[in-house]
DNA sequence: AGCACGCCGACT
DNA sequence: GTCGGCGTGCTC
């Protein structure tokens, strides 16, 4: 139907065929549809639905949710206009805080508003389902059911069992499959008219009675200022609450929380990542005796609907979730909190690329509501923030309960032998610490037995046939794996070039540091904590939970570790190999190294056994590591922050990334020429690039970036929608996957 | 992103 | 002779 004889413009058709002037479906209507595709799709309907209510709309050959975005004005066009399916909503699904913040995060990342839309949606609603909680079907005894005697089924033993168990009231149809009672007993039972069904409701209570449960605690000075800042402010803003690790942010969030909880309104808790939210759960229900819900990657997806209506309804008093939790509807938010700002995993990887942190920043604004910004280790962006005077400032900088901050040390490791990564320096200090019965906690940023195999005769590196990388040794699987694309194959026992048998591991990963821990060590248990040792579901939880308890006087692990755990018992921290980020070519390697090292040494000890933390490197003169050891993180990362102003980098410029991949590497760096060639000139604009990605073959893909750095947000985002707007169409860019990254955080 | 249409290899 | 590989083109 694309035929141009075919083709007619609305106006055309409703001239041209007075039947249809008078069709029920004479209105036009836009409609987000979640595709990549930056335009909006028109259909005809009866009356247009109203703006925010989810579609049901034939596209191609199949059928999808879009959201109604009005009438269309001056539709003109040559296809013919399919109508709607159907109109899934009453009224607008979003309330207009959450719209708003959707529009305004389409637009500033510049990502399609149909997939920015259903982004914010829990699945059953994209899917269509509608935005309400699901009745389930219930049994329950009836009055006969009371009276027959049990005795009188003796001769039925399943209707007997059911019955019995109904008596003490009522269940739902899954719970009673669920427990191993046939449903030939229920279908008895129901047709003796002992039992009958109902259905159930979940309970949907719009309100909730503020009540405390534990009482809390007794506030340091700098806590009671912080809590008292916040309570104070004549008009809601955000605050940067600056911690040091063990300095009892937990606390002022939840004496902040208490004002706002009490006033009835709710609050939005964000966390980096969900193995964090059992322990912040945990404490948030012991102090509030108010309904807490959850959004974690174990609920099924009706629960997550639930949760998210809990929100939207008004049921539940506080949500916590990590990053897309930003986008849960709320009937009276009072205060969003984002714990760990300065945590990467707030900030999509793929796809809609958006900075939970950021957006919470902007819902703040639009909804009226404080948000805190919590972190140990702020990010350089949040800390420039607060010296422009657009966030206010809250520093805790005593730890809670008088423990004092680990002594941080170089261990200058040039020259020494490495057992297995370990120093004889470090292991001595080990040695001391372990003997008197303290626990020792080594940190080694590379899971696996080694991180390369190596020929030791001719000297060949088994290299992942995909990617520019070496592969990984796992010993107890006898495996090569890439950790880059996941690539696996059989430990050769022969090298590929030579043929040599003298093969072996290069480097070292936390498995080969347990085995050297343990063969040195032979008294002292070792227990190690990455993402092979957790790959079962709970295990993590289980893993930390033994490790803060006195077993394993030895603790190996990643970064899995860095985060959020506190281990009492630990008075020594070794961190084995920092020397990768001193050189690195990525600008923010420092920041996240001055965050890494912070955050793992503030693991370790308590008020009667302060800490000391070892740092293993080659460079034990680099300034960047003597600025932080002597002057500790805050002045660290201000003085990063002088020379991110004098390099004229983040957040100091603002930057855009595009990226490309092809099989071909002239492909990923042609493309992205044609898009270089797209960007208007502009004297405030700087271009760099296509250049080859810091790994250019990763998957069997060629990938290359395209930089562009702006001293104006404005600018950026006016160059960038009139240059998206020009490659929507060009055939050459069809062959290549890119992409666009708006406040690009890793440029891997 | 999906999904179909469309031209070239190893299989009943 | 077909099933199916993924290149390329389109979606109101």
């Amino acid at each position: 139907m694309r035929l141009a004889a075919h083709g007619r413009t609305i106006a055309a058709m409703t001239k041209s065929t007075p039947a249809e002037l008078f069709a029920n479906d004479s209105t036009v209507v836009n409609v987000a549809v979640p595709v990549p595709l930056a335009r909006h799709f028109h259909y005809r309907c009866a009356t247009a639905p109203p703006c925010g209510t989810r579609l049901k709309v034939p596209f191609g050959n199949r059928s999808l949710v879009g959201f109604s975005l009005g009438v269309a004005t001056a539709v003109n066009t040559e296809f013919e206009l399919k109508p709607i399916h159907a109109v899934l909503d009453d009224e607008p699904l979003l309330p207009p805080a959450v719209w708003g913040l959707l529009q305004w995060a389409a637009e500033y990342y510049q990502h399609p508003l149909g997939e920015v839309l259903n982004h914010g949606l829990p699945v059953l609603l994209r899917q269509g389902e509608a935005a309400s909680y699901k009745t389930t079907e219930g049994f329950r005894v009836t009055e006969a059911g009371l009276a027959i005697e049990l005795n009188e089924l003796r001769r039925a033993p399943q209707q007997q069992r059911l019955l019995a168990a109904l008596r003490n009231g009522p269940m739902l149809r899954r719970d009673i499959t669920a427990q191993e009672f046939s449903s030939a007993a229920l279908k008895a039972l129901q047709e003796k008219e002992c039992i009958e069904s109902f259905q159930h409701v979940p309970q949907t209570n719009a309100d909730w009675s503020f009540a405390i449960g534990s009482e809390p605690l007794q506030l340091n000075p700098e806590q009671a200022l912080a809590v008292a800042a916040i309570g104070a402010a004549s008009k809601p803003q955000t605050y940067l609450l600056e911690g040091v690790t063990g300095s009892g942010k937990t606390e002022v969030y939840l004496q902040a929380m208490a004002e706002v909880l009490r006033k009835g309104k709710q609050v939005l808790v964000l966390v980096p990542e969900i193995g964090l939210t059992p322990q912040t759960l945990r404490r948030f229900q012991k102090r509030f005796a108010v309904p807490i819900v959850m959004l974690h990657s174990a609920l099924t997806d009706r629960e997550r609907l639930d949760a998210w209506l809990d929100a939207k309804n008004g049921g539940a008093a506080i949500v916590i979730g990590t990053r897309s939790a930003i986008f849960t509807p709320f009937k009276r938010l009072g205060m969003i909190i984002v714990d760990e700002e300065h945590d990467n995993s707030l900030k999509q990887q793929e796809g809609f690329r958006y900075h939970a942190r950021d957006l919470a920043v902007v819902r703040g604004q639009k909804e009226q509501v404080p948000v805190i910004l919590g972190s140990a280790t702020p990010s350089l962006e949040s800390i420039n923030n607060v010296a422009q005077q657009r966030y206010a400032h809250l520093q805790l900088t005593q730890r809670a309960g008088g423990a004092k901050l680990a002594r941080q040390t170089v261990l200058d490791i040039k020259q020494l032998p490495l057992k297995g990564g370990l120093s004889v320096p470090l292991i001595e200090q080990m040695r001391k610490e372990l003997e008197r019965g303290q626990q020792v906690l080594v940190f080694l940023n590379r899971r696996g037995y080694a991180p390369a195999l190596l020929c030791h005769e001719c000297g060949w590196l088994a290299q992942c046939r995909r990617c520019d990388a070496y592969y990984t040794v796992h010993q107890r699987q006898q495996m090569l794996q890439c950790h880059h694309c996941g690539d696996q194959q059989r430990l050769p026992k022969q090298c590929f070039d030579c043929g040599s048998t003298q093969l072996v591991g290069r480097g070292t990963g936390t498995e080969q540091l347990e085995q050297t821990l343990a063969d040195i060590f032979p008294e002292f248990p070792v227990l190690r904590i990455d993402r092979d040792s957790t790959r079962r579901k709970g295990s993590l939880a289980k893993h930390l939970t033994a490790a803060t308890e006195n077993k394993y006087p030895i603790l190996v692990g990643t970064q899995m570790i860095a985060k959020g755990h506190h281990f009492p018992h630990v008075t020594l921290v070794a961190l084995l190999d920092v020397d990768g980020a001193l050189y690195s070519s990525d600008f923010r390697a420092a920041e996240r190294l001055g965050q890494l090292i912070t955050q793992v040494a503030g693991r370790a000890g308590r008020a009667s056994a302060p800490g000391t933390v070892v740092l293993q490197t080659h460079h034990p003169e680099h300034d960047l590591l003597q600025d932080l050891i002597h002057n500790g993180y805050a002045a660290f990362a201000r003085s990063l922050l002088r020379e991110r102003q004098l390099t004229q980098l983040p957040p100091f410029a603002q930057l855009a990334l595009f990226r490309a991949e092809a099989h071909e590497a002239g492909q990923a760096q042609s493309a992205l020429e044609i898009i270089a060639a797209q960007l208007p000139e502009h004297p405030e604009v700087f271009v760099l690039g296509p250049m080859p990605a810091v790994m250019e073959r990763r998957a069997g893909r060629y990938r290359y970036q395209l930089l562009v750095q702006c001293q104006q947000r404005g600018l950026r985002q006016q160059l960038l929608q009139h240059t998206l707007a020009k490659l929507e169409n060009l055939p050459e860019l069809r062959r290549v996957r890119w992409s666009l990254d708006v406040d690009p955080q890793d440029f891997s």
